[in-house]
DNA sequence: GCAAAAGTGTTGTCTCTACACCCATGA
DNA sequence: TCATGGGTGTAGAGACAACACTTTTGC
């Protein structure tokens, strides 16, 4: 019934392949960095590309993010935030094969040396921010990036989640310094303390204190129970695609 | 060198087949509608479910979605709003053996009657609203519609896209029913009003009207260039999770 | 005292909410 | 003239931006 034209997809059912990807963000003197492996194997052997491998046999989806987050970072993933990104399936954009790969992204606090292994034969923090030098990624690597950092900094807008970003105790100085880190841009100190300490479960105080190495001395804060953040701390105008 | 445990994932790369389903919204009588079809085949054959269908061999991901958007709808894929919403890849979500499925969301100004026909025994629109009363859907269908409707619900929030609702041209008492539709609340007419008309680029006037039943003839506003609103239209305080 | 970071107070502006009120039409 | 929906005006509340000012430390 159906007639093939030239370059058209047949009607057989694609068999595909499936890997999951990682845009594992921390913060890192002040400017934010993302975990990037260099390729050991082909396709696009040497070259940068996120962190990923194939999803297993009876694998959940979510289940393998959390296992290649380990992996890659020996973190304990009970403690950082995950959530998918997007699902990226152009049909040409592994020379392998048809490989859809469902993106995850990631956001831990600062710096623990990446594991080396697996089958990236180097991993390393880099830092990512003026989309004007971007990386040429493996893949469509570069793309999956862009599209974690604007979900991470348009997610600050409305949620708690800058906290993710910090340790267990912070101060607000250092959960500022999130928020700069990401839109690039200053934030006022005095009302960003206000709008933080008063809105109800952002931060829960600890009581401490923590000594700067100089200044005054900075209350400590834990995570509060609170997700959504209303009303939202805007970045002044910019434009939300899609 | 892995010993695999009872119950735990093989290492080897699952090969799956990967499917496209659609949750697509429109208003009908001031309620959302959901475009559902009852399946004719096994597994869940004579339930519903959510229109979609696999993924073809060399066929992107997006242009999948369109086929099928067009297939089950007959609509012009070129007027109406779709966007990749999240992917389900439970290992025993379906029966049939490892399947993957990325959901899109659509928006469709109202009622053209649905096709009938393809796999799907028959297609009709249902009324979608208290989550207190929810279908038995296919699969985890219940979830993605669920998902679908948080997009929407929140996407008006700080989108222009409750248009993608309406028809080519509209007043904005009909765009203010989108937003009452989905949000399930009243909203005050005369703010409304203001807050689009003075919103850069939201609608943008055609200098027609309209005669409604009985009162006042209301201005014609086509869709303007504005993807982003800023500030956002804020309902009045409800959770956002994740 | 000086630098540096933390934190409070204050003022003007903007936006939203909640209404009162007028407009234009069909019955 | 009434009902119905469209549309403007306005006053009060809340939030934010901008910035002066105080606090607490190390040097």
């Amino acid at each position: 019934m159906a007639t093939l034209t030239k370059g058209s997809p047949s009607r057989t059912h694609a068999t595909v392949r499936a890997t999951v990807d990682l845009v594992i963000l921390t913060l890192q003197a002040g400017r934010p960095h993302v975990l990037l492996v260099e390729r050991g194997k082909e396709p696009y052997r040497g070259r940068l590309a996120l962190p990923g491998g194939f999803l297993r046999d009876g694998e959940d989806l979510h289940d393998a993010a959390v296992r290649e987050l380990v992996e890659e970072t020996g973190l304990d993933a009970g403690h950082l935030h995950l959530e998918q990104l997007a699902t990226y399936g152009t049909a040409d954009r592994d020379p392998r094969g048809r490989v859809l790969t469902v993106a995850y992204l990631a956001l831990a606090p600062s710096l623990p040396a990446p594991v080396a292994g697996s089958d990236a034969s180097d991993a390393r923090w880099a830092p990512v921010g003026d989309e004007a030098a971007p990386f040429r990624l493996a893949f469509d690597h570069d793309q999956i990036l862009r599209d974690g950092l604007e979900r991470a900094r348009s997610k600050l807008e409305y949620t708690t989640l800058a906290t993710a970003f910090c340790a267990e105790v912070f101060t607000i100085g250092e959960l500022r310094q999130v928020y700069e880190a990401l839109w690039g841009m200053a934030v006022d100190a005095r009302n960003f303390n206000r709008k933080v300490t008063r809105t109800e479960g952002f931060v829960v105080p600890t009581g401490q204190k923590r000594q700067p190495a100089t200044g005054r001395p900075a209350a400590l804060y834990r995570r509060g129970p609170a997700t959504a953040l209303y009303p939202p701390m805007l970045r002044t105008r910019v434009d939300i695609e899609n």
